[in-house]
DNA sequence: GAGTTTGAAACT
DNA sequence: CAGTTTCAAACTC
């Protein structure tokens, strides 16, 4: 089955798509075409990781060999021991140069192959900070990891070592195959078999604000579906994980490691999730830099955090076989292998790549299921609550680092929970690790798990933040998109997924995320306000008139009837897509986006039709954007325009009352605050002694002085000859006395303390 | 909360 | 493409 079918590749959103400044992947090969592996195919899904300033390169060279593989770190003698995974067939090589590691899961047929093709097995060395990744492919079609060869022939890799200064990096996502590539400037992707083909290329470029873009590419190549997993011939995976490293501030610390029981049966997250920014910008790239703090320091984690604007770019992939292992080795036989290539610095680790598949195995696999899967996490939808979930995802949770250690450098790929990156706080891209989010919220289309090609939506329009999953009880066949957050809810057991943990994103404060307006509403607005909940009773949700739907969100918490607007109805979902694109190939792209090229405001797609509200009310599709109406407006008496003076009365008396709003606020707050303050101060005083006031002044000294009272009373009473019935009333009346003293002073303190806090 | 108004979406 | 109907959100009371 295929995860991602050609037409969805060539569908892809041009946000999505873009691929200018990419490098010219070869997206297809001949041959490739047509050719559809079963589920059961297994994919090598290369990683690449790339440290532009580090030194050190890892090669490795993984056959499909399950035994414990040892490999020794060519320069720095570290070797790295893989259990369960496939065998070495190469020599796991550091390059204290480069600081790369380079995994390549070789095929001996596929390999052979490549050398009589002139395309030796590559051995990817530093090619920047670039990555491009080359996931989804069409079914039964391999996917193909590719390595950009700066400046250098196809096939022809750069020499380890190579630490010239380099151009602006981008990261690159590739996801599905596309013809309309734009080649790269000096960047050149070689195929790395001659063996069919398919490059699915997701491009995004990264902020310009980042000092040091980043360029990830992963080409993934799959041996022919003639293959059949059973066969002794490994497929060749190569893959390269780039990490962007200031350059200052080479990475020092790889890390690589795998959940210790990756069960993907028993993880219900199997899906396939794409989830591009609903926002009309680009996809954004995870930038990820080395550690600032420590320059000396060699431990930098090699990060693989590649992220689609807020998003993070999971690629998973099953295996029955676990495909690399660094270091530590892993007592599990894990269905999948993935690598894991965190941030630095702050040791959370957001990326998950899995490297190793069998032949034929499909590139991205959804652990529990066949499917293979490039999962973007938004930075909302991170918030997620899935989590590893059975032992497969113990480790995961733990995020135990597998480390390398060389002399030279460490390499630790640690797990990390299918947590999310949630809110992060905007940090300069310039410094430390860090993951570009947008915080386009998530717009989200859901597709049938089943095959329907005929029914298979335009995915150029799908809306961005597109998830791809597999139906319930979908087996290994069809894929459903569905909201990020929806998945994230409806996803009891967590998937192993790349994304950030929150710990990672709020306390490291290592990701960057920006906030690009959705529709005319700010970051802060799309982020912090959750969409209403739509009440729609007749149009079961499957209609553009429900804003869910029309987000390409499901229905959550909604106030619909009959809704289909979920994974139950994903049939009828998807044919109400497809009547809805059929209709109007824009009809889930945004409304708001860019206006003419040098027109800096926003405006509506379409223009609105108002009639009777001045488009100064929210039936205004521009107003409610905030957006003036525009010449492609053909509304009647409109004063949504700029001179408008009513709108200006309008704004005049929104400002105000936001304006009173947040004073009132910021009022309750800072009284909220305050009383707080006095209460935390108050409170031991009153609270001691069970709140019981009057014992409060109980003390050792007032016990005392009462005891003296009483023997006093007592002397008293013997100087005087009472009776001693009498000397006992005299000491009775005393203690009654300095009782009554004591709860007075209590009382008093008590109303003290009443009449501060009030 | 019920009813009305409104304009986009859907339909013809 | 224009006119009409349907629909759900926005709005009013």
């Amino acid at each position: 089955m295929d995860v991602v079918s050609p037409e969805l590749n060539s569908l892809l959103p041009d946000e999505i798509m873009d691929t200018e400044d990419i490098e010219d992947v070869p997206h297809s090969q001949p041959g490739t075409t047509g050719v559809h592996s079963e589920p059961s195919d297994d994919a090598s899904v290369p990683m690449e990781t790339d440290t532009p300033m580090a030194s050190e390169n890892v090669s490795l060279c993984l056959a499909t060999s399950t035994a414990t593989t040892k490999t020794t770190d060519s320069v720095t003698g570290t070797s790295v021991t893989t259990s369960g995974l496939q065998k070495l067939t190469t020599p796991f090589t550091i390059s204290p140069a480069n600081r790369q590691i380079i995994l390549n899961k070789v095929a001996s047929q596929a390999s052979e192959a490549a050398k009589s093709a002139g395309n030796p097995p590559q051995v990817i060395k530093q090619d920047g900070q670039k990555l491009l990744v080359t996931a989804i492919g069409k079914s039964g079609q391999p996917i193909v990891l590719q390595l950009p060869h700066t400046g250098s022939k196809p096939g022809v890799s750069q020499t380890a070592g190579d630490t010239k200064s380099q151009a602006p990096q981008f990261k690159v996502v590739t996801i599905g195959g596309r013809s309309d590539l734009k080649p790269v400037v000096g960047n050149q992707v070689t195929t790395l078999q001659t063996q069919q083909l398919k490059t699915v290329q997701i491009a995004k470029k990264t902020p310009a604000s980042s000092a040091a873009p980043i360029k990830f590419i992963i080409t993934k190549t799959v041996n022919s579906k003639g293959i059949s997993p059973q066969t002794s011939v490994p497929p060749v995976i190569t893959g390269r994980v780039l990490t962007q490293s200031s350059p200052v501030m080479p990475p020092r610390t790889i890390t690589l490691s795998e959940p210790h029981n990756t069960n993907l049966q028993s993880i219900p997250g199997k899906k396939i999730a794409i989830s591009p920014l609903k926002t009309p910008s680009k996809v954004t790239v995870v930038s990820v830099a080395s550690p600032t703090s420590s320059a000396s320091q060699k431990s930098v984690a090699l990060p693989v955090n590649v992220a689609l604007g807020q998003q993070i770019l999971t690629v998973q992939q099953s295996t029955s076989v676990s495909p690399v292992k660094v270091a530590t080795s892993q007592s599990t036989t894990q269905n999948i292998k993935p690598v894991a290539v965190g941030g630095v610095g702050g040791s959370q680790f957001k990326t998950i790549i899995p490297l190793a598949t069998q032949p034929n195995v499909q590139q991205i696999q959804v652990p529990g299921s066949r499917f293979h899967y490039v999962r973007l996490v938004t930075a909302t939808t991170a918030s997620s609550t899935g989590q590893p979930s059975g032992p497969s995802t113990s480790s995961i949770q733990t995020a135990k680092p597998m480390v390398v250690s060389t002399a030279a450098v460490r390499m630790s790929v640690p797990v990390v929970p299918a947590q999310t990156m949630k809110q992060v706080a905007p940090k300069p891209l310039t410094s430390g690790p860090q993951v570009v989010t947008t915080t386009q919220t998530q717009q989200r289309l859901i597709m049938p798990a089943t095959p329907l090609p005929q029914i298979q939506p335009n995915f150029t329009n799908l809306p961005p933040g597109t998830v791809l999953t597999p139906a319930p009880g979908g087996g290994n066949v069809g894929y459903a998109v569905v909201p990020a957050q929806y998945v994230t809810q409806i996803q009891q057991p967590p998937f192993v997924t790349l994304a950030s943990s929150s710990s990672f994103s709020a306390s490291t404060g290592i990701q960057t995320q920006a906030r690009l307006p959705l529709n005319g509403l700010s970051a802060a607005e799309t982020t912090s306000r959750p969409r209403k909940p739509c009440n729609c009773t007749k149009s079961q949700c499957l209609k553009l008139y429900c804003d869910c739907f029309a987000n390409g969100e499901f229905c959550n918490n909604c106030n619909c009837n009959n809704c289909f607007n979920n994974l139950e109805h994903e049939t009828e979902r998807l044919k109400a897509i497809k009547t809805c694109l059929d209709r109007n190939p824009e009809a889930f792209k945004p409304k708001i986006g860019k206006g003419k090229e040098g027109e800096s405001d926003r405006r509506h797609s379409k223009g609105c039709n108002c009639k009777r509200s001045g488009c100064l009310k929210n039936y205004c599709e521009c107003y409610e954007a905030k957006i003036m109406c525009s010449s492609i407006c053909k509304c009647i008496g409109c004063k949504n325009f700029e001179e408008s003076p009513e709108r200006k009365t309008l704004m005049h008396l929104a400002d105000a009352a936001e304006v009173r709003v947040q004073q009132q606020t910021a009022a309750k707050t800072k009284l909220s605050s305050q009383i707080s303050d006095l209460l935390m101060r108050t409170t031991p005083v009153i609270s001691s002694g069970s709140g019981r006031l009057p014992y409060t002044f109980v003390t050792k000294e007032v016990l005392e002085a009462t005891c003296e009272c009483l023997l006093e009373q007592a002397k008293k009473a013997e100087q005087t000859h009472q009776p001693q019935v009498e000397a006992e009333r005299m000491i009775l009346e005393e203690f009654g006395h300095c009782l009554m003293r004591i709860i007075s002073s209590a009382g008093k303190a008590k109303s003290d303390c009443a009449s501060i806090n009030c």
